[in-house]
DNA sequence: CTGAGACTTCGGCCCTGGCCGTAGCATCGG
DNA sequence: CCGATGCTACGGCCAGGGCCGAAGTCTCAG
């Protein structure tokens, strides 16, 4: 809602897009992505406090919506109409598309591979891990929530750790959003257990003075045989064209 | 072009239907008719020398095109891609409702029951005849293309369409997004032939002063024997829970 | 030829809104 | 607990642009 409490008229939105920073902003997030607020501010090429107030109004509109993690907001469009409303602007304006730029600092390789977020994986390791799980039926991920399946009870139970924990208020399982993957990772109880038995395990060690870590030789033995998770897991990822 | 010489950017056309008096300009042309300079200023509730600029600029942008007549410049969209795209526009702007708000909205009852996108129909009167024609065989849809079958060649060669035009570049099918609706109504050579005819057999007949259509009583029982449908269609939706 | 009507151009007023510097709050890593 | 980082809130500056009155151009009617 508008200050006026009416509904947001087609002037209204013509205005938010017909800013070239607020443009910026939407066009970087037409990928489907899901980009911090600097991120944002470095692609329309202002300050991260100009952007912030342009990406305060396009939440407002419902044209964004946002998480916050830790001390980052990710921004992505609210729907798929809004990038197609956007793909139309462009279809009228007869623009051609910018080279696309990304927009992603640069990250070390080895953070991106894997690491830790505070008590769980990421990076391409972690994301490996999710998919496999929901892809073979053990995890099922919603919004904001997951839970093991009967399947997928009985594997972690093997794998040392407690599907039905008691006792603790603890969210189970959380989809957490990785940061150089911009894909879900695996949180809570689930996400720690998972990083812990591997540490024990010694499948994965820790990196000096850094949050990346590493995967053993007899890890990846044992993550394949556990997960069906090999090396090529961590190669990064093609573009879409 | 621009006064750089550069292709026009989402952020210009955006800029250019932000401005109120310039975006009720535009839907006062939505309905494909061409409209002088003076009653579009009246539409836009401006003087006539601030609409003159306006218009200046949106016929400079490629959005209108002018033909003057006598001492009378008549002013329409310029294409139908540009009618599509307001329209998208109003799908986008109408999703910012909170959700049990949304139908009730001051839409015109006759607006949503039937009226013209620039050169077709919408409302549920065209969406109920896009229905009606997917669900009968005659016609498929892709995402942003449509054909019709042998089965719908037949009956619009019947109906007085040409279903395979020669000479012509202009997308025969195409479905159109409608903002009220929420679902695919015909746009393209078929949209337009669809209305066409339906003017011409006297089947529908335009409201005086609006885009709004009225299915005449003779139209019912060629609405019915062509393509099955009835004034029911004409009758809200329930909501999906 | 003259006057009326439709539209545009010009000039000046004014205000909205984008921008950044500074400062403040929350989170993370050590 | 401390410093660094990511983000937001506030205040002031300033330009772009919307608006209208006055005046000019073109067309039509008589």
């Amino acid at each position: 809602m508008n200050p006026t409490g009416s509904p947001f008229s087609i002037a209204e939105i013509g205005a938010l897009i017909g800013d070239p920073a607020r443009a910026n902003i939407l066009l970087a997030l037409i990928g489907g992505e899901a980009l911090t607020a600097g991120e944002l501010a470095w692609c329309a090429r202002v300050t991260a406090q100009t952007a912030s107030g342009h990406l305060a109004k396009l939440t407002e509109a419902g044209l964004l919506t946002v998480k916050a993690q830790g001390r980052h907001r990710y921004f992505r469009l609210a729907s798929p109409l809004v990038a197609q409303m956007l793909e139309n602007m462009q279809v009228v304006a007869s623009l051609q598309l910018p080279p696309r730029h990304r927009p992603r600092t640069r990250i070390d390789e080895a953070l991106q591979q894997g690491r830790t977020c505070y008590d769980h994986l990421a990076g391409r390791l972690g994301v490996a891990l999710a998919d496999a799980l929901v892809a073979r039926g053990h995890v099922v991920l919603a919004e904001d929530a997951g839970a093991a399946t009967e399947s997928g009870a009985e594997l972690l139970r093997r794998f040392g750790i407690e599907p039905n924990p008691r006792g603790t208020r603890r969210c189970f399982c959380k989809p957490c959003l990785d940061w150089s993957e911009r894909r879900p990772h695996l949180a809570g109880a689930l996400g720690a257990g998972l990083l812990k038995r591997c540490l024990d395990l010694g499948w994965i060690e820790r990196v000096r003075d850094t949050r990346a870590v590493r995967v053993t030789d007899k890890g990846w033995d044992g993550l394949g045989e556990a997960f069906g998770i090999g090396p090529d897991a961590l190669q990064p990822k093609r573009e879409a064209a």
